[in-house]
DNA sequence: TCATATTTTGATTTATAATTCATATACTGA
DNA sequence: TCAGTATATGAATTATAAATCAAAATATGA
């Protein structure tokens, strides 16, 4: 195939990924026909069909092609060397501007992962948990590596990412709610989860 | 109206929004028929319409009452009298009650609540989001108290509260999938919550 | 320019499931 | 037992939207 050609096919598909991701994240799939997507990307819906098999073929491109993104983004913050408190830090700041960059896709992320997934297939469901899950180990041997060398206290280190993780996208939802009141900030986030919320001089708990 | 007949109607009603519940959850609003409820439930599909006006008002009220019943337990943990760690830690073990009796619907209400709204009406969502809402800051006012009293250090009440309830239903999750491997337990979430992750000893950051 | 190949189009077909309602069944009280 | 009333049934109707494909539009290159 000739390069233009190429591109512009490419160009073409990313447009209408771009379009039923802003459908899907607002009205949710069941919600979004295949001819509204065509409207919103000036195609005719049968040309859709030359890009995607079919509406769930379309879907699952772009929740997982997106999700691909962000593991790999993530993952390069863990690995890129540092002391354990750098990454974990690298990884919040990471997060926090992939989130924000990608507010719509982080609604529909959420809804697979945490709660019913629409169940097109099992195997979609199951591929990004297992893509979730991963980020979620990779940050759990740093928890583990610091628990090793006594920077951290004992916890179960996948819990620990666990909590990390799902601390940031609840703020950033917050935050999305009423920007002025709730703010969304790695330092906070970092101060929030590393340090003690009593205040100084107490430590036991009752 | 007869009370036994009255009885049975309730009994009924409970048990196709049970069946409902079940179905839902495990497959998704659009996944299910009215049919398949029906079927499950032992009734005709016209049948349901006499307890239902429709399908999205079957859903709606399901949604609705358990988070109430949700609603209202939490409240009566919170304003029992006690110290702000007191209310806290019942907060804390009522959510982890009513998880637990109530996985299949916690997914349907995350779905609702975190991810994207089915949107079957605006109004469910809304109104979803401000019951959550209203126990996130009658959490967060006891936060405050503690604040003003000087037992926590300063943060964004509000957002400690977001925090609390995140972890605690991420954990049930992370509990769900392998629960052998990932507690889920009061204390281990307030000792997260609550204390330093820095081993004894450290507590500056960076 | 024009014949041929490629791509796009959207009306039509097909499939699915929500809702209705005439009919059947069950209950009630005389 | 039976007439009359209330309730339950599920086949038929209706609505919606996914997917198809013959026809139209566009691109190519001789």
């Amino acid at each position: 195939m000739s390069s233009r050609k190429e591109r512009e096919y490419r160009r073409h598909r990313a447009e209408i990924l771009q379009n039923a991701l802003d459908l899907f994240s607002k009205k949710g799939f069941h919600n979004v026909s295949m001819r509204e997507v065509a409207e919103k990307s000036e195609f005719a819906v049968g040309t859709l069909y030359k890009f995607f098999p079919n509406k769930k073929g379309l879907y699952k491109t772009l929740i997982l092609e997106k999700a691909e993104e962000f593991r790999s983004a993530l993952t390069e913050a863990i690995e890129t060397p540092g002391t354990e408190m750098e990454k974990i830090r690298r990884f919040v700041e990471t997060l926090i501007s992939l989130l924000m960059k990608n507010v719509n896709y982080v609604r529909l992320y959420l809804a697979e992962t945490r709660g019913v997934a629409f169940n097109l297939t099992i195997s979609l469901d199951a591929d990004l948990k297992s893509l979730h899950q991963a980020i979620l180990q990779k940050l759990a041997k740093v928890f583990k590596r610091g628990t090793k060398k006594r920077i951290f206290r004992k916890f179960d280190p996948y819990l620990l990412a666990t909590a990390l993780d799902s601390i940031t996208s609840s703020f950033l939802l917050q935050h999305l709610e009423s920007p002025d009141e709730h703010p969304f900030a790695a330092d906070l986030i970092m101060d929030l989860f590393f340090n003690s919320i009593y205040a100084n001089g107490r430590e036991a708990n009752e």
